[in-house]
Order: structure tokens, then sequence, then C-alpha cells
RNA sequence: GGCGCCAUCGUCUAGCGGUUAGGACGUCGCCCUCUCAAGGCGAAGACCGCGGGUUCGAAUCCCGCUGGCGCUACCA
């Protein structure tokens, strides 16, 4: 059965790998696809792409499930639902991949490649060295079968790697974009298995959208460029490709593709700052086109129901649109406005003065409170959208802005990968002041300085714990951000003390 | 570097051979107003990246260039 054959049923999928904070892009994704399915009467899967077991943090894959249903981007088939294809978590799923590869060795489509990391990074630096393009140099191509075999069976490690056609190329049709097509010189041998047994993206990716009947693959276009390793796949399987649409990436200010360094990605850090999921959607279905003219401005709001009932795919403009905060704010306080007294009231007690973080937040001011309209005082950085301290504030005495900053930076990378407890946050500042050379105390001084804006707070890493990783990354990106538009400021002279 | 994708105001976009190139965010001004917002009105802001074609006529079609971006992992 061909599921991109013309009256076949419509399933889409997204396939987000939880690594991390839920993305902004894989709600973007979600909503197009969402949208997609709806209006073809076809089914939405949410798979679960655990294979990076590197990468894999454990809270993630719940984060994304809550986050997408903040926004309303409700799935019918997934991990936590269940549905016909179940599995929908990779992970759970890897003897289907291993199956497979061993059916693409036997097909001669794919080769065993036992070589090891430092062969193929020096295979790189030479590469590098000699102007050619990095590639895997096939060295163990033409092993022969029997004898790649009997190492595999003699415990050797391996991968599996694709065997890509020597000459030719592949064209594939992408539905916005038309034709296009990869020489194969330009293709890598890619690897399908990694030695610890499970599959990289690219043959999951095949096998599972095969096996659940996928008959879009709508995703971002970054993949564009591996796009041929997947229709080769589905050829050496010999089973018919999906239909391909790729969108355009959201992009920073300075049109790179969006990221945490230099926009909010996370979607925690969007409705913990307040924004509503209705604009969200909307702000959303605002860029890259798709939604009919907006001839004046009551056209730019809109609900999913109206992109359910407008919206084309075949008017998506392919240029990479910029999250433009400020327009996602504006919107945002159009949504604010329409609610009714009540609603809002109860919007600012849900989501503001929310019970639960107003619990975990008395504690905190309790034993240094005198009277309980100091309250607010000793709080305000728990309910501010952003403090900017002022250099007296995060300048430590003895310390350049230089160095300040250089610490700043390392003190956002390592919270960024630190567990957010304050055990495990106090050893990795205590680690972090040991390799900048400060003392612990300065290094506490100055993240409490930009995350509460003040010199004197609560204990540190109780109100870290409680205000959340992705506001108080936000609060040192954005400050590091604004340190760094600043024009170098003269060697000014040491604040006075 | 190689390969690929893309290209209309600062930003999001409308436009799909003939328009004074429209709207929105942002910016600025005026009005409203105890302030600030919101709201109303208005302004500035795009020789449609550049150069060639095709055509009576190109933002719209074709080619080249340039620029931006993406990929170039045992990450997705």
């Amino acid at each position: 059965m061909n599921p991109a054959a013309a009256g076949a049923p419509i399933r889409v999928r997204i396939a987000p790998s939880p690594t991390g904070d839920p993305h902004v892009g894989t709600a973007y994704m979600a909503l197009l696809n969402l949208i997609y399915a709806r209006q073809r009467g076809g089914r939405f899967v949410l798979r679960i792409e655990d294979t990076d077991r590197a990468r894999f943090v454990a809270e993630s894959e719940q984060m994304i499930f809550d986050a997408l249903r903040w926004l309303g981007l409700e799935w019918d088939e997934g991990p936590d639902r269940g549905g016909p294809y179940a599995p929908y978590r990779q992970s759970e799923r890897t003897p289907l991949y291993q199956q497979a590869a061993a059916d693409l060795l036997a097909a001669g489509r794919a080769y065993r490649c036992f070589c090891t990391a430092e062969r193929l990074e020096s295979m790189r630096r030479a590469q590098a060295a000699a102007k050619l393009p990095p590639r895997y140099d096939r060295a163990c191509r033409s092993l022969p079968p029997a004898e790649a075999a009997a190492r595999a069976a003699a415990g050797e490690a391996f991968v599996v790697r694709l065997a890509v056609p020597l000459d030719g190329a592949t064209t594939f049709r992408d539905e916005l974009r038309g034709a296009i097509t990869f020489d194969h010189a330009n293709v890598d041998d890619q690897v399908l298995l990694k030695s610890d047994g499970f599959p990289t993206y690219h043959l999951a990716n095949v096998v599972d959208d095969h096996a659940m009947y996928i008959s879009d693959v709508i995703r971002a276009e970054e993949w564009i460029s591996s796009t041929p390793k997947h229709v080769l796949l589905y050829d050496a399987f010999g089973w018919p490709a999906p239909r391909f649409w790729h969108m355009p990436l959201l992009r920073n200010k300075d049109k790179s593709k969006i990221s945490k360094r230099k926009n909010p990605v996370s979607l925690i850090y969007y409705r913990q700052a307040g924004y509503l999921p209705a604009a969200m959607i909307n702000f959303l279905g605002l860029l890259g086109g798709g939604m009919p003219a907006a001839e004046d401005a009551a056209a730019e709001k809109f609900s999913f129901a109206d992109m359910l009932a407008r919206f084309q795919f075949d008017q998506i403009r392919l240029g990479g649109p910029v999250f433009d905060l400020e327009k996602l704010r504006w919107l945002n306080g159009l949504y604010l406005r329409a609610l009714t007294p009540e609603a809002f009231l109860e919007a600012v007690r849900a989501s503001v003065f929310g019970e639960a973080y107003l619990a975990r937040i008395a504690p905190l001011a309790q034993e240094r409170i005198e009277t309980l309209g100091q309250f607010f005082d000793l709080t305000d950085f728990f309910f501010l959208d952003a403090v900017v301290p002022p250099r007296e504030v995060f300048l430590p005495k003895k310390r350049t802005l230089e160095d300040t900053l250089r610490v700043a930076v390392a003190l956002t990378a390592a919270l960024e990968a630190a567990e957010w407890t304050p055990p495990a946050l106090e050893a990795a500042l205590r680690a972090l002041a040991q390799t900048q050379g400060w003392s612990a105390k300065e290094v506490f001084m100055l993240l409490r300085a930009l995350v509460t804006g003040k010199t004197a707070s609560p204990p540190l890493l109780e109100s870290l714990e409680v205000f959340g990783r992705a506001r108080t990354l936000d609060r040192l990106r954005r400050f590091l951000e604004i340190q760094a538009a600043r024009p170098a400021p003269p060697p000014a002279p040491r604040p006075a003390e």
C-alpha cells in the first residue's frame, strides 16, 4: 500500500527528540502538521525520537506533551495515548531497526563499518587540510561481507552505513519547491545503525514513517539535504516514499536559524512569562504565509479554527521568517485586552500568582521578613518580566567587565547543563568558580545580580529552583545580549564604593 | 570549501504580466487623557538584492551574479 497514493488516508507526524526544553520550532511544525491533517480528515501522530542516548533528557518527553497540550496541539496517536502502530517511542522499536539494517546488509544496500572514532577524526582532518569535502572515505565498503560478518560476530564494534550509489543522482519532489536533485557524489555513506545498536534519525524515521503509513512528511527545511538519503532508503527497502514538504526555518533577528543563544526558544519560557496559547498559535500562523492576505489589522488576528478554515499550504512563503518577539508581544496584548475582566483576573491569578508558585516562594521570604508589606520587596524578581541589574550590582569589585562577561557566559553554559536542583546547582556553581578562578562567593553574587537585579535576595539556589531554568537562562542571555550590543565603554573608573 | 534552499519597507507579509507596490509590528507626530497604556488619525520607511534577457509592458517569466541561510556527526 502506498501511503502517498491519491485517496490513501492522510497521516502526518512530528518527531521531536527529548533532548531538552520543548522548542518553539516543534510547536510550529506541530501546528502545521495538525492543520494539514485536520483539513484533510487525516491523523496527526506524535512520535518520540529518543535514539540519541547521549543527549537524552528524562523529563523532556513529558515537557513536550505538556507544552503541546498547553498550545492546544493535541495528537491522535502517540506514546501516551497509543494507537494502531504503537509503540510511538523509538527506543521501544529497536528490533525493527535492527531487522531493517540486517535486511539492507543482506541486500547489499548497506555495509558494516569498523572504523574507530579516532580514524574518522584523522580522516576528516586530512580532508579539511586538503580542502576536500568531509565525507566517509568508504574504507570498509570493500570489505567482503563474510569477513565483516565474522568480525562482527567476534564482538568487534561496528556501525552500519548506507551504501550510496557510486554514480548517478537522486531526485525527489518537494511539494513546495518542485524537483530537487542531489548528485550521489555529494551524498555521504550515512551511518544508519550506531555502534550502540540504536538507529540514527535517518534509518528510524524511514522505517517508522513506512510502518506508520505516513503519507506526508512535513518538516523543517534543514532536512532537505538529508532527504536523498531517505529516498535512497525507501528505494533500498522497496517502499514507496511519502510526499515531502519542507517548511521555512524560524530565524533569529540576524536571520540565522533560531537558537536559544539569541532568542527565547523554550515553550516553557513563553508559558511562564505569561504568553497566551491563542496568541502564540496566532503568531506562528502569521509566519511563513499560508493565511490569506491581511488587508487590515483585524485580519491578522485569527484563531486555530480560522487557520483550519483558511490556511493554504500552497501559499507558504519559502523565505525563513524572523521570529519577531515584538510582534508576538503586541499580539499577546491584543488577546489579553480582549479577555473579560473576570477571565483576565483569573489568568493573573492562575499564571502570575498561581497558588503553587506562591506556595514555593513564600517560605523563601518568611525568614527575612518583618512586615508582610515587605513581601514584594523581597520577591519582586519572581514576578517581573525582566530585571536589568545596573553595573554596580553585577560587576564585582576587583573584576573587569570583560572578566565578568566571560564568567557570565560560562555561567550560562553551566546552568544549561546542570540538573535543576539546589545540590546540583551548587555543585555546578562551585565547579565553575574553580575553573574560572573566581571565588564561589563572587560567582553566586554575579548570578544573584543577574537573576534578581539586586545584591540581596532569598537563598539563591532555592530561588532558582522555583524560578525555573527557562526564565533564569533567559535573564542571563538577555543580559549578555544587552552587554554585547553596548559599545565598549571607556576603561571605566571603578564604581565608587 | 562542497552541495542545496531562499531573496518585496528594519521585521511579518499582500502581490502571482499593466497597482499611486497594499496591510500589520516597530518608529515618529497629532488627538483623546491626571500619568502611562489602550484607542483614533497621520507620517516616514521597499528605485521589489544586482545585471542581463523574454514581452507592447515586468516585483511578477527565464538566465547569470551577489547576498543570506541550511546541511556537511555513531545529533536530531
